[in-house]
DNA sequence: AGCACGCCGACT
DNA sequence: GTCGGCGTGCTC
């Protein structure tokens, strides 16, 4: 009887190839879940064995041999197969990129699940005395680096240089000043954990209500406002896990919130904590990953890539700010992280904790179903008081600044009492139009169906979506009239007028333009803490996290796109973004006041918001969603298409259509195809069709049947296809 | 995804 | 007469 395996190879191949086992091993038989490489065409691939079989479908005679299993005990365990597994036929992915991106770079590549040790640079005595080398900056900056920290660079620090310090480094070892040397492995530092903290009435029920169900699956959204302390409660309850000696794997939207929580976990828990992002270098990622894969670390902390990190010991997974749409993939596999680890949890038999201030629709209709548990926070931990929110009805109001004057007097009472303002505006650059007051015409990007963003200090025009920029015409292109005026309001038009209106305010800015140089973000955000700074604006960087003590007046400045948008979750995202926003404010004892410009103060979702804040918001949204039939009371899927050629996304994805509509009962609606809400963009023609059911099951079976369909379609090779279930943007 | 094979235009 | 364009199809 031949032994076949069924491996995965590495790549986005929806299939399963079979092998004969490696001439070279003596058991044949491996476990599953190993590496193992294998020739694929005409090139080395690497793969995971997902089955040993004793048949295959292919001929024996076409059968090639493995070529060497990479690793003795497998990296991923059943329960991590089955997920995989789970995920590639849920969101109707390749098997072999779904596990690809389970994986942390070293090990997709092949390299050995060994943690490698980090190296380190350390300052000798000679080096100590040594003048800086004046022809070699890189030299000279890494001895300085060197003396600034105690005479030695981790291999942390060392990671998180943006040059290259190898070779320098090695410069300096010639001369006998530094000395490379092979780090141990991380050890245990000497623990110094806070007293515990003082838990509410609210929080001790949270607590008690995950703490009482730790051996089985369940689900618990934990919604609380703003400093309500849902962070102590997954503190606490982590705390008891890891008494059992169990492992928590907590989510995080973005790389940026890591350090700080890191630092909070660290302050009170008495064990190593692992990251795993992307910022992180690969060596590192590995190690981490390694870490919590055999059980030596106890708590993983990372963005969406770490929810298929393998877990030895697994007893809670915690998903923070499970609103933010960042937890979903944007390319490629296009998982939700948030729901995957649902389903981890699930499979796994432990709680999984879902917490925000303002969370998603979806989320809230899970627990309105009884799918989560609920679990509130009302109030403010400590004596932080809610902010006040307020419309300010701009219509027919001179503007400064975009602002209104109740907005400016504001501004100016928050100044003289030497505290802090925040403004919110989720638009970078100057202004999102240049356009010629002679003739009319305007910048157009030449890939996009887009106006062209103005960037007035590197005198720039520039295309958000495809990144495309030129330099600023002094003329107009098309009339040569010098007329040519910037229409519209951005973060950088904002901080310039409002250093016209307020000459004496130290005002920074926060978004991507302003903090693309590394560490600049940090620094603002420093600055800001110590009082450095008395307005402080930005886009939705300035949501996510950052607490500011300081800061008694945050400004929407404006709301009006949340309200009427294309897109049915603006209105979401809006409330989600006021009220974060509005988190930032009056932290401590400092009342917060929250001014909202609108030019629709009657909208109702802005008043539900005012009324009642998120839950009441949240209660007239799902009624409207629900008499609109769309998400949470339906479930969809996106067929997209792009090419060069316009004619070909239509083309294709009418041809998707048909055989959609042929193979639909009426249990699934297919609507469209339709052009894209950017039908064009870097240069790609697009074009969408969507599906949608009132139940799962017959979406996800018509979408079983569909995906072989459009895999013979002749016209696919003439479009860039994707499938995106559950999508959160229909653009 | 790679990477070949394969059949039609501008060059030594 | 060849080099090379990217359309088409396969990878156990």
């Amino acid at each position: 009887m031949p032994i076949i395996l069924k491996v995965a190879v590495l790549a986005p191949i929806p299939k399963i190839f079979d092998y004969l086992p490696p001439a070279s091993e003596p058991d044949p038989s491996p476990s599953l879940g190993v590496r193992v490489t294998v020739p694929f065409g005409r090139k080395l691939q690497v793969g995971i064995v997902l089955g040993v079989d004793t048949i295959s479908a292919v001929d024996e005679s076409r059968l090639r041999q493995a070529i060497a299993y990479l690793d003795h005990e497998p990296l991923l365990g059943a329960a991590d197969l089955a997920l995989a597994r789970w995920a590639a036929r849920y969101y109707h992915h390749p098997i072999g990129e779904v596990l690809a991106s389970a994986l942390p770079t070293l090990l997709r590549q092949g390299r050995p699940a060994r943690v490698q040790a980090g190296i380190h640079l350390r300052l000798t005595p000679s080096g100590q005395t040594a003048t800086p080398p004046a022809r070699a900056a890189k030299q000279a900056a890494l001895l300085s680096l060197l003396r600034q920290h105690e005479g030695i660079l981790t291999a942390e620090v060392l990671s998180r240089l943006d040059w290259d310090w190898r070779s320098p480094a090695k410069a300096l070892a010639a001369k006998g000043w530094v000395q490379i040397e092979q780090a141990p492995p991380p050890t245990l530092s000497g623990q110094k954990t806070q007293a515990r903290f003082e838990l509410n009435a609210a929080q001790r029920q949270a607590v008690a209500a995950v703490a009482a169900n730790l051996d089985r699956f369940h689900a618990y959204l934990l919604e609380g406002v703003t400093g309500s302390g849902k962070t102590e409660v997954y503190l606490e309850i982590i705390h008891e896990l890891l008494a059992l000696g169990r492992q928590a794997l907590v989510l995080l939207p973005e790389i940026a919130l890591t350090p700080q929580l890191k630092a909070r976990f660290q302050n009170r828990l008495p064990c190593p904590i692992g990251v795993y992002h992307s910022g992180l270098s690969p060596g590192e990622r590995l190690s981490n990953w390694l870490g919590f894969q055999r059980g030596e670390l106890p708590i993983l902390l990372g963005t969406r890539s770490a929810v298929f990190a393998p877990m030895a010991r697994p007893g809670l997974i915690v998903v923070d700010e499970e609103h933010d749409p960042s937890f979903k993939q944007q390319d490629g596999f296009r998982f939700s992280a948030r729901d995957v680890a649902v389903a981890r949890a699930r499979q796994l038999g432990i709680p999984i904790v879902l917490g925000s201030a303002t969370p998603a629709l979806e989320s809230l209709h899970n627990a309105q179903q009884g799918r989560y548990r609920l679990l509130y926070l009302p109030e403010r931990a400590g004596q932080a008081k809610a902010p006040l929110l307020k419309l300010i009805d701009i219509r027919n109001r001179p503007l400064k600044a975009g602002l209104a004057p109740p907005v400016l007097a504001a501004i100016e009472a928050t100044l003289s009492r030497t505290e802090q303002a925040l403004l919110f505006l989720n638009r970078r650059g100057f202004a999102p139009v240049l356009i010629c007051h002679a003739c009319g015409w305007v910048a157009d990007c030449a890939r996009c169906a887009a106006r062209l963003c103005l960037h007035r200090r590197e005198l720039r025009l520039c295309c958000h979506h495809c990144g495309h920029t030129r330099s600023l015409p002094t003329h107009c292109p098309n009339c040569r009239a010098k007329d040519l005026r910037a229409l519209g309001q951005g973060t950088e038009r904002l901080e310039t007028e409002l250093s016209a209106l307020f000459p004496s305010a130290r005002i920074a800015r926060l978004d991507r333009d302003a903090t693309r140089r590394k560490g600049s973000l940090d620094k603002t955000i420093a600055a800001v803490h110590r009082g450095h700074v008395d307005l402080l604006l930005g886009t939705q960087m300035l949501s996510k996290g950052h607490h500011f003590p300081n800061v008694t007046l945050a400004v929407i400045v404006d709301a009006d796109a949340g309200l009427y948008s294309t897109d049915f979750r603006a209105s979401e995202r809006l409330a989600q973004q006021v009220l974060q926003v509005a988190g930032r404010a009056g932290r401590s004892e400092k009342p917060g006041q929250v001014l909202i410009q609108t030019r629709h103060p009657d909208h109702p979702l802005l008043t539900a918001l005012l009324r009642g804040g998120y839950p009441e918001f949240a209660k007239h949204a799902l009624a409207e969603r629900r008499t609109a039939g769309l998400p949470p009371y339906s479930y969809q899927a996106l067929l997209r298409a792009e090419a060069h050629q316009p004619e070909w996304p239509e083309r294709f994805l009418d041809q998707a259509a048909a055989h959609a509509r042929s193979l639909a009962a009426e249990a699934v609606q297919v609507l469209g195809p339709a052009p894209a809400p950017m039908p064009r963009r870097a240069g790609y023609y697009r074009a969408q069709l969507l599906l949608q059911a009132e139940r799962r099951p017959p979406l996800h079976h018509l979408l079983d049947r569909l995906l072989p369909y459009l895999a013979t379609l002749p016209d696919r090779r003439k479009v860039r296809w994707s499938l995106d279930v559950d999508p959160v943007s229909l653009d």
